[in-house]
DNA sequence: CGTTCTAACGTTAGCGATAACGTTAGTGGG
DNA sequence: CCCACTAACGTTATCGCTAACGTTAGAACG
């Protein structure tokens, strides 16, 4: 499996009758080299294919110009988000490397930051929920970025409006007239989940909507959770007409839900969902939901965490992204025909 | 964000009052230790919360129990088999490490390779297709194993038997009754779509299914592919009473565009996938579809990864593992009522 | 009781790089 | 023409660990 080793960096400066560290001036780019040696230096470890090794660069007390993420690839939401970091980093000549977190955390949590510290200059932990990882990123002695983690983050992070979002949600369920909403949780555990929550309940106040404690149904975030939900918001002996999922894919869970028991979507029931995953519009009816920034949630987080790895004290410590709201096809005015068209985008008068 | 910075090897050896060696044989496992020093060595690395430096262990030639996975993971199929990888992995005490290729892969994949090799003890690859890389890994001096890499696999390699997974998907439709088969190819850089489309031909050749080449129609093995490859096949002037998608996420596109063009599934039109994805079950009416045996593959992958990072040559370089038809809600017989409930599952005589 | 063997250690050197501190040779000012 | 100053190097020590090769002491043996 092998052929000639691969060249170090005392090969690459012998050929090029330099000392090691000029040589390695010249590969890093630093200052203290002419500019004729610096060409010849690196041409030289060009031809030979020369990779820094980053183990001994770390070990050394560089820097490995590589990011950690640690990350539970489980859904599409942090699979899309690790995706994005990976380019951003690319772009800014960085690596990435991802560790999957394990479904429980069960896992003697320090090893795994400690190993991510001993390879990358900066780790971005999108975690499950409050583990046992933040207190052991605490010790870390690289920086440390989180998304998604909530204001409550100990960190510098990068998060989207949760809450605003799931405002928007139900504003535009109102807008088309619907009065007895249906809410499906998330995992609580989950500062976002508990946002979209208490948004929806904050709306349902001020708009005057049902405030039945039964109109919401606990969910977790997943397909399976969202269905269940679903089918207990169906039983109520008065089921609300719109129901707002958590996220998207809680509403298609919901969807199936509704379909098996015979209701139409959108005539019957409307669903918004949360997050903007492909799924949404690879569903019939296109699913209706809310946007999160997922690109610029990447952008944000890679830029914030290498500020702090170049040692600048990044002014804003956590950033907030928009969300957006996404109309398609799951969602449509309670009664066909009252005032034609679409709801005035003002609150109606409170309706019970 | 830092606080005592993490304890050395040399600090335990130095606490237990015995030379850094035997402290690094201790915590490494290996003989030459009584058992009383052992013991008193690994309390004390426990207490100080002792975690190995891989850069360090790597870089004077010993091993670093991580594993390095090279995986596009823009697709739910990738990040599952990637999952599997890493909790294989942790149940022997290894840890994963991902690096996410770019979709175009146009950056030196040398360095890629060089990084894991600097960091992994051997290194899993799933490759999009016969892209540069495969070169590269040739010159590794790590152990590599490819999945889904196709027969022609270079390196010792774990695949799903796509050829005859295809095989039954075409049999299935075939014994419910239908004879024009339509097929949505996947992408045929992928030595998995060409089996695939291979099997299709080969099935349509045995049994003496209609030929017309405009059956086949190509797509991606994403959604969109498989969303124009339907429309296509909708175009044809004879049409065809059942389609066979490559994958899921086609499968799941042919569906749209069926429903957008007023055909019922599977009333008018059967489907078939191939993966067995969660949206496969997610749908309504669930897909029926071709289950690989992802997590066979991702033990299989690891298992023979260890062996090799053993030194142990695995007997088996190429894992062939079986695929398993799952018949959902998406195929139906032809015609609803002829032999009334379920088509025998013996090839019926040719049609045309 | 000397010899040989082996388990249980210790010592030394080095993995591939960088930090920190020399050294040297120009350069400019007075 | 001498001195301070700086750019362009080179030297040395070190990061944390392990391979390879000592060393030592006790066991086994004739």
């Amino acid at each position: 499996m092998a052929s000639r080793l691969p060249p170090t960096l005392a090969e690459i400066a012998k050929i090029a009758g330099v000392s090691q560290m000029t040589a390695s001036r010249a590969v890093n780019n630093r200052s203290g080299v002419s500019e004729r040696k610096r060409e010849e230096i690196l041409r030289i470890a060009d031809e030979l294919g020369y990779v820094i090794n980053r183990a001994a660069q770390k070990l050394s007390g560089g820097r490995t110009r590589i990011i950690g993420v640690m990350a539970q690839l489980h859904t599409p939401f942090t699979s899309d988000l690790v995706l994005g970091i990976g380019s951003v980093a690319r772009a800014a000549d960085y690596e990435m490397l991802v560790y999957s977190l394990p479904d429980a955390d069960r896992q003697p949590p320090g090893s795994v930051v400690d190993m991510l510290q001993q390879i990358a200059d900066g780790v971005i932990a999108i975690l499950p929920f409050e583990s046992g990882y933040l207190d052991t990123l605490a010790q870390a002695h690289i920086p440390v970025v989180t998304i998604d983690q909530g204001m409550e983050s100990p960190f510098p992070s990068v998060l989207a409006d949760s809450y605003n979002g799931a405002r928007m949600a139900v504003q535009h369920l109102v807008d088309l007239g619907h009065r007895r909403i249906g809410f499906i949780t998330g995992n609580e555990r989950l500062e976002s989940a508990r946002e979209r929550r208490q948004a929806f309940e904050f709306m349902r106040r001020t708009l005057g909507l049902h405030p039945d404690p039964e109109l919401i149904a606990i969910g977790d975030f997943m397909h399976k959770g969202g269905y269940d939900a679903a089918n207990r918001l169906l039983a109520l002996p008065e089921p609300p007409t719109a129901i707002f999922a958590a996220n998207d894919a809680s509403a298609v869970g919901a969807i199936s839900a509704l379909r098996e028991a015979g209701r139409r979507v959108p005539e019957d029931m409307s669903v918004i969902g949360f997050d903007d995953m492909p799924i949404a519009v690879q569903l019939h009816p296109q699913l209706s939901t809310i946007r999160q920034p997922l690109p610029a949630m990447a952008r944000a987080a890679v830029n914030l965490l290498l500020a702090l790895i170049a040692g600048i004290d990044a002014p804003s410590q956590q950033i907030l992204l928009p969300t957006q709201l996404i109309v398609r096809e799951t969602t449509k005015a309670l009664k066909p025909a009252r005032s034609a068209g679409a709801a005035r985008p003002t609150a109606p008068p409170p309706g019970g």
